[in-house]
Formats: structure tokens, C-alpha cells, sequence
DNA sequence: GCCGTTTTCGGCCCGACTGTTTTCAGTCG
């Protein structure tokens, strides 16, 4: 039943897809294209960078890409009626239990109701029903199956967890490693590479994907699938393979030989909506160009209109790419970033030459969010390494700045005067040391990789900044005396309780904390914990456009479990010119490292060079923070 | 059902793998 008028995008999604799997079981030839329609609005509707509903309230439905007059109109009604009555005729038809056996590996709407039907299974736990069947036998005689294909629903049930988690960008980077790591030893390969949403740094990522370019493709997938932490093979064919590795995490290998590699990583590399964009564009150039992972073909017209046709491997591809550029190149686009290709408009501006030149790891000259061991009996967790130590890592990243930003003193433990003279000692500690530092200027070598990997000399750090992060307070105070914010060089804000505000009271709160004059940032702003904690619910344009009139900046939090602000409100932040402080949020030296993820997220967001306040260099960022 | 750098009609991305078949349908990315 379609009740709720406050379905969110996840579940306008679902629904939307099991209408498309109703359409597909209905198995008309007039369905065909319905189908896609629905899948397609189901997919911008879950990648939407706000809720359907307020863009229903603003009237502007039809103007998600993939939803028409007819699909706004079911949508109008669910949230106007609670209710789509078409739609809700059209589900009625189908036993919703078909519905519950769609998320199991293998299983779409035809098989789901051909089991549903055959077997009689209902409504509630319709996957537990099947599994009894499964171990039964009941299903290898039914038509279409057999033994294999039952023991492959077993399986799939096993596999099978509700809300399946999606693995931290770093964690898939470890794993990934390993791989490439396994298929470089094999001598076969000549390059392995990592696609997929880990390549375009999605700050989660499903499978995992790894490509190799080698001379003996065969070969290649029976070494990857002889990988010693394999616990099973899911499949293996000519060109591809998928092994189940613990964690029940699965990887995926395409291998193909170095002179088409370059297709390869493109069309594996995705998104999927960016090269379904892709291809339509290469269609609007010429009717005849075909494109795929072996790369791109001229057909006939005769093909184009037998659309089934096997085309088979490596035939009658016309243009073969050992690089990926050539790819993009010859289809008249410069090159596109693998963080920019979502399936937006990233292949206009590649047309017009416009595309953002995205901030590099390299541009980034100091960490505005790090907490040491100093301690001021803080709120919250302190961290474990020293001021030298953090200078230390700070050189060796070549950084010439970092804040200091450890949580504010317990307002519980300590009386207003306490907390005062906790931040004196800090604020003279601080002093001497950035005393030590104009006294000594370091000059060393940096291990930091440039784009080139050359090693280089930098000018060690220049200045360390006193800073605090504080909480914000459910009525927006801060629980910090005047006298104290006095000592800080500027401060980050954030919150840590109480994250089940309305919109309306939460946007007052963050703005309110954001007003004092020693505020200059808004730390992880929506508080997520990916896997944990759904974002809090804020008016993101109003606080945007108010840190663009008061020069306040907006975190880009770096730690793997938050990368937040996330990337698709770091795109709408860009576009208003909203300028962003990227932050590791360290609690140890090693956390520094994860400066990278914050840059993924910003790369992801398109922002620039300018869009970014710790691409300034000592001199300039003193103008910002004074 | 959606959509337009030839279009308001006539198209709609492309291919691999699996299992059950014996030439293909279904699923997946």
C-alpha cells in the first residue's frame, strides 16, 4: 500500500521499481520501454540531492531528469492522497510477496513470480518460505529450474542480509590494494587498475572492481580466481570473473588485452548513468556509433535495427583504445574526471571544454581540524599525539599551517573560570610553540607525492593555530565563556547531541552558533556516520547562503566514517560559491593521511582550487582568519 | 513512459554469464 505521505527517496525508489517489475512480469511488448522508464526515474529519484517531496512542493517534479508528466502525476498524488491509485491497480495484480525475494542475488520479477505462483508462497517472510522449499527439493522440478539453480537460491539466501552495508572508502582501498597487489604478480599482467565507484571515490563502495590489461586474458582469470583468500567463485567466464572473499565482499575482474584497455577502464570505471549519458551522446553525433568496453564501432543499419544481435568479442569494432583519454577524444570530449562521472552534466561541459579543473591532493598547504593529547578535560575524545608530533607529520606532509582543534572543556566538570584558564594555558602553549617554530624555520624534504611523484623541497610549517572545536547547543549557545573564546585564533563548531531537530529549529541552531564572531567554520555538518547515523534534516541552501554573507566556511571532514559534508551537497554549495576548510578531524598522527578522502569528496562536489580555503598558503589564509 | 544540437514522433546502451536448454531467457552491472 502507498500510505505514507512522507515517503523519502529510498522508498519512492522501491516503489518505483516494483513497478517496473510488475510491468516486466506482465510481460507485454508495449511494456518494454515502460520499464526502462520506471527503472530510470527510480534511479534519479534515489540520487537525488534532496527530497522529492520538496521539489514536489516547489513544483518543479518534472524537471528530475527521467520523470515525465505521467510519473510526476503518480507522484503528486502519493503526496498529496498518500496514494497513486494507478499505481496501487498495478501492484495489487502482483502477490507482494514477489516483491520481498527481489533483493536476493539472481532472482528478478520473472523468477520471483514464477516461485511465488508454482510454490504458493505468501506475504510475510516469503524468503524464509523459499528456503524451505530450497531445502526441500521443491524447486529442481519445477520448469526452468533445476538443481543448480536451487542450490543457487539457497546461496543467495545465505548471502542474503536486510539492509546490506556498504564498505568505508578506505577499507575497499585496503582490499582493492591486496588484489592488484595478487594480479601484479602474475606475468601476464601489464597494468591492473581499480574501476567502479571506488575509482570515482564514492564514499562507499559495493563490489569492488579491479581490471587488468594483459596479454593472456584466460590466464589472468584463473590467477584471480586462485587469489588465497578467495572462499568462493561466484562466476568465471572469458573475460570476467567474481570471487566471494571474507566479509562476504565481492570483487569483480575484467581482463582484456592493452590495446583496448582503454574502453575497458572507461566503461567500467561508470557510473552506469554516465555512460548510459555517454552513449546516447555518441548516438546524437551519429546514428551508427556503438560503444562499448572493446570500444567503439560503426554498425549498419541493418544491426542497429536487429538490436539482438550477438555482436560477439572484438568483432567488428572499427576503433580500439589503449588509453582512455583516446576514448573520450575521439568522441570529440576532453578527458573526464572519474569523480565527476555521475551521469549529470558532466559530458556538456566536456563538450564545451568547461569542465572544473578539480582540486588535487597537492594544492592542499595545511589540516584545519586536528586534535592532540593537550589536555583541557574535554567534552569529548582527545587525542593521542602530541603538538611536536603533529608538527612532525605536518612537515612531513608539507603543510606550512594546522589548527589545533581539540573539543571544548566539560562544561559539567568545570566552572566558567576553570574552563578559562584551560584555554589560557592552551592559547600560551600554542604561543610558545609557534615562537619555537619563526625562531627555527624548517627547511626539508618532503616525502609528498606530486603529480609528477618527484620528490620536493618545501618550507616546512609556518604557524600552528589555536583553535577549538565546539558543541553546538541544542538552543544554538555555546558552552564556551566569552572570556575564553577571546583566547582562540578562530573556532570550528559542530554538533554532538541532539540530532533529531526539525528543519526549522535545527537550520535557527546552526546559524545561531555560527553568528558568533569567533566562529569560523561548521564542522562535519550533517553529522553523518556512514553505516551509523543518518544525516540531521537542515535548510542546506539557507545556511549556505548565510556562511557566503558572513565569510564563514563550511567543513569538508576527511575522516573514512564521515566525509561530510557529502559530496552531493558540496556540488550545491559550489554552485552558490560557498568556500569550503577541508579537516582530517586527526586523533592521531596516522588520521592525517586521511586528508585525501576530504579531497575525493570535494573532487566529487567539483570544487576548485578557490572553493577551498587551506589551498592558501600562510599569508593569505591569515587574511581569512584574523 | 521519457525525450529532443536533425525530432512533439519514433526512437530508447550494451554485453557477459548462468542455467536450462538445444538456441535462449533471465539477470546483472
Amino acid at each position: 500500500m502507498l500510505q505514507s505521505k512522507e515517503m523519502d527517496n529510498v522508498e519512492i525508489a522501491n516503489l518505483l521499481r516494483n513497478v517496473a517489475a510488475a510491468l516486466q512480469i506482465q510481460d507485454k511488448d508495449d511494456n518494454k520501454f515502460k520499464i526502462i522508464a520506471y527503472e530510470r526515474a527510480a534511479d534519479a529519484i534515489e540520487h537525488l540531492s534532496s527530497e522529492a517531496k520538496d521539489i514536489y512542493d516547489e513544483g518543479k517534479l518534472e524537471d528530475i531528469p527521467g520523470v515525465g508528466k505521467s510519473i510526476a502525476k503518480h507522484l503528486s498524488d502519493i503526496f498529496e492522497k498518500g496514494i497513486s491509485k494507478e499505481l496501487d491497480t498495478l501492484l495489487s495484480q502482483i502477490p507482494s510477496s514477489v516483491f520481498e525475494l527481489l533483493p536476493l542475488d539472481g532472482i528478478g520479477p520473472k523468477l520471483a513470480y514464477k516461485l511465488v505462483t508454482e510454490l504458493k508462497i505468501e506475504s510475510p517472510n516469503a524468503i524464509s518460505k523459499l528456503k524451505v522449499f530450497a531445502e526441500r527439493g521443491k524447486i529442481e522440478n519445477l520448469e526452468g529450474f533445476g538443481i543448480e539453480s536451487q542450490a543457487g537460491i539457497l546461496k543467495a539466501i545465505s548471502d542474503y542480509k536486510g539492509n546490506v552495508k556498504r564498505h568505508l572508502l578506505n577499507y575497499a582501498e585496503g582490499i582493492s590494494g591486496m588484489l592488484i597487489g595478487w594480479m601484479k604478480k602474475d606475468e601476464n599482467t601489464v597494468s591492473a587498475d581499480t574501476l567502479g565507484s571506488l575509482r570515482r571515490r564514492a564514499s562507499t563502495v559495493g563490489d569492488i572492481d579491479i581490471a587488468v590489461a594483459s596479454n593472456n586474458p584466460d590466464r589472468s582469470i584463473e590467477h584471480f580466481i586462485n587469489y588465497p583468500d578467495s572462499k568462493r567463485t561466484l562466476e568465471k567466464g572469458d573475460r570476467k570473473a567474481s570471487i566471494l572473499i571474507p566479509g562476504n565482499i565481492q570483487v569483480d575482474l575484467r581482463a582484456q588485452e592493452p590495446d583496448s584497455y582503454g574502453a575497458l577502464l572507461q566503461h567500467f570505471t561508470g557510473s552506469k548513468h554516465h555512460n548510459i549519458a555517454l552513449r546516447e551522446y555518441a548516438l546524437s553525433l551519429s546514428p551508427s556509433l556503438s560503444l562499448s568496453e572493446y570500444g567503439i564501432r560503426k554498425i549498419s543499419k541493418q544491426e542497429t535495427v536487429n538490436s539482438k544481435q550477438k555482436t560477439g568479442f572484438n568483432k567488428r569494432i572499427t576503433k580500439i583504445f589503449r588509453k582512455e583519454e583516446e576514448f573520450y577524444n575521439y568522441l570529440g570530449l576532453e578527458w573526464i574526471p572519474p569523480e565527476l562521472r555521475e551521469g549529470g552534466s558532466e559530458i556538456q561541459f566536456s563538450l564545451e571544454k568547461k569542465l572544473p579543473k578539480i582540486v588535487d591532493c597537492t594544492d592542499i598547504k595545511g589540516d584545519l581540524q586536528i586534535h592532540s593529547n593537550f589536555d583541557i578535560e574535554t567534552s569529548h575524545d582527545l587525542g593521542l599525539s602530541s603538538y611536536e608530533e603533529i608538527v612532525g607529520k605536518a612537515n612531513a606532509l608539507g603543510y606550512e599551517y594546522v589548527a589545533f582543534t581539540e573539543h571544548n572543556p566539560s562544561r559539567s566538570k568545570h566552572t566558567d573560570a576553570q574552563i578559562i584558564d584551560l584555554l589560557k594555558r592552551k592559547r600560551e602553549t600554542v604561543e610558545k610553540l609557534n615562537e619555537a617554530i619563526s625562531n627555527k624555520p624548517l627547511e626539508i624534504s618532503s616525502n609528498r607525492k606530486t603529480e609528477n611523484s618527484k620528490q620536493k623541497t618545501v618550507i616546512g610549517i609556518k604557524r600552528v593555530f589555536n583553535s577549538l572545536e565546539i558543541d553546538i547547543l541544542s538552543d544554538g549557545n555555546l558552552p564556551v565563556p566569552e572570556n575564553a573564546l577571546e583566547t582562540l585564533d578562530f573556532a570550528l563548531v559542530s554538533i554532538h547531541s541532539n540530532f533529531r531537530l526539525n528543519k526549522v529549529e535545527m537550520t535557527k541552531r546552526i546559524i545561531s552558533a555560527l553568528s558568533h564572531p569567533v566562529v569560523l567554520v561548521l564542522a562535519h555538518p550533517t553529522g553523518r556516520k556512514l553505516n551509523e547515523r543518518e544525516s540531521i534534516e537542515a535548510d542546506w541552501e539557507r545556511i549556505f547562503e548565510y556562511c557566503i554573507n558572513n565569510k564563514k566556511l563550511i567543513e569538508i571532514n576527511g575522516d573514512p566514517m564521515r566525509l561530510d559534508l557529502p559530496d552531493h551537497l558540496v556540488k550545491t554549495a559550489v554552485k552558490m560559491g560557498v568556500v569550503f576548510s577541508l579537516g582530517t578531524d586527526s586523533h592521531h598522527i596516522d588520521h592525517m593521511d586521511n586528508m585525501r578522502y576530504a579531497v575525493d569528496v570535494a573532487r566529487r562536489g567539483w570544487a576548485e582550487k578557490k572553493n577551498i580555503v587551506n589551498t592558501l598558503t600562510l599569508t593569505e589564509i591569515e587574511e581569512v582568519i584574523k
